[in-house]
DNA sequence: CGAGTGGTTGAATTTCTTCAAGGCTCGTGG
DNA sequence: CCACGAGCCTTGAAGAAATTCAACCACTCG
């Protein structure tokens, strides 16, 4: 459906020449060929940045998954999406001094500095993909703020591997055998729900045939037929 | 907290001269000063735009109370937010041919047409403006994410009152005294709850002594007390 | 090898929804 | 002018979906 996420490669950062060549570029990518920016390695569950902090750079997932979340001060948790290559991250805290969210790595990644202010005047289209891609965070919310407010848990799960699949397809891989780099708990937490209720909902949609699991590997048997699940609404108001 | 709201004057528009001296300009209207724009009035339930017309204008409340909503192709609706003066209606399209949203009065109001590219070329600041009122958005979507997965139906009523007390305090009306513009079906969708749901959130937040209420005509009469059950999840961590 | 982390399943409980009924207000037409 | 229907709000009672609690397993890492 719309964001969220994990990736198929294992060793991204690794085999990144080889991938780079099979997967295709991401647009930003595209339009900082010409341009030297720094990159950071991010190994699993290090920090990119947080919540708090000055904002310096926005960053542009290379490879790796990332899990970008809010925490209140009384210690309520949420995780916003996970971003995957050609992603932003930090775009949130435009026109504020500090970031908003936190970023965490979910394995190994690559992201890269973005200098938006030097960006901006360097590169004519920047500002206007910057637009674009602030408006595209929030249809991608919004559509995610209907999903967990209108499906049940199950067809949100369901919403969430089709988004999944859909993605990592967009970027070249297997849509069909997928990783998810996030535990079930993460899963839980983005989809609102418990990670016992995503675990039973996951189980069976394989006891359905739909998918097979295998601890973190997922594999997607019967694509219709998921998203059947989704579609059983509008038959019931048909 | 956020997003969300409603507004205390029942007859915004026509007394808006009155209102002129007392509501603080916003932000956007003191940049747009000198620039001539398009007035619409809008009537209660009117549309201002729908999802998928072609993406002329950005809108800036003036007057009035609007709600944004997605809706699914199977009927299944969202409300997004709750639009007060000063907020921009649109912002979700830049980048994009088409509205993404529907955008309803809730009662009279007027916005007014902003011609983006027009307003980028004329005003400097004018773009900067709109990036930071695009990641404030998110920011706004995030942290009712956050609200709507982790607090209880009741803490979430408490929330928007809460919520739509301090914006309408920001705009200088009062925030003791406040009239909900939205049906309790349309709060229950926004806050992801049914009508019923809210309608007793409402009614035990009156026999706790912490609101009054009178139709859609709402009193605060203990802030404080309406915090503390907010407050609660703390309590409880410490 | 033992501790820790993450995943799975069952059973009891709770919160919220669903269904049902009744009341209030307002506008329209007889 | 009043009657009547529509829309919205409120409350109760029954039911369902998801949470909570608990136990157990598999795997990995010092």
């Amino acid at each position: 459906m719309f964001d969220s996420h994990a990736v198929t490669d294992l060793h991204a950062h690794a085999v990144s020449e080889t991938y780079q060549a099979r997967v295709a570029s991401t647009d930003f990518e595209n339009l900082l060929k010409r341009v030297v920016l720094r990159r950071r390695i991010v190994q699993a569950k290090q920090v990119v940045f947080r919540a708090g902090q000055p904002q310096q750079f926005i960053y542009l997932v290379h490879s790796g998954v990332f899990k970008t979340s809010l925490t209140a001060a009384d210690g309520r948790e949420k995780i916003t999406g996970f971003r995957l290559r050609g992603d932003l991250l930090g775009l949130d805290s435009l026109g504020t001094p500090n970031h908003a969210c936190d970023v965490v790595a979910l394995d190994v990644g690559e992201v890269w500095e973005l200098p938006i202010d030097q960006l901006r005047a360097q590169i004519p289209d920047f500002q206007d993909r910057l637009t674009a891609a602030l408006a595209s965070e929030i249809r991608r919310d919004w559509n995610w703020m209907l999903a967990l407010s209108t499906l049940s848990a199950e067809q949100r799960v369901v919403a969430f591997l089709l988004d999944l699949a859909e993605r990592l397809e967009r970027m070249g891989f297997s849509s069909r055998q997928m990783l998810l780099r996030m535990s079930r708990a993460d899963l839980g937490n983005f989809l609102s729900m418990q990670l016992e209720t995503v675990v039973r909902a996951l189980s069976r949609l394989q006891a359905l045939g739909h998918i097979a699991i295998d601890g973190r590997e997922i594999c997607i048997r019967d694509r219709n037929g998921l998203q059947a699940m989704l579609d059983y609404n509008a038959a019931l108001a048909a």
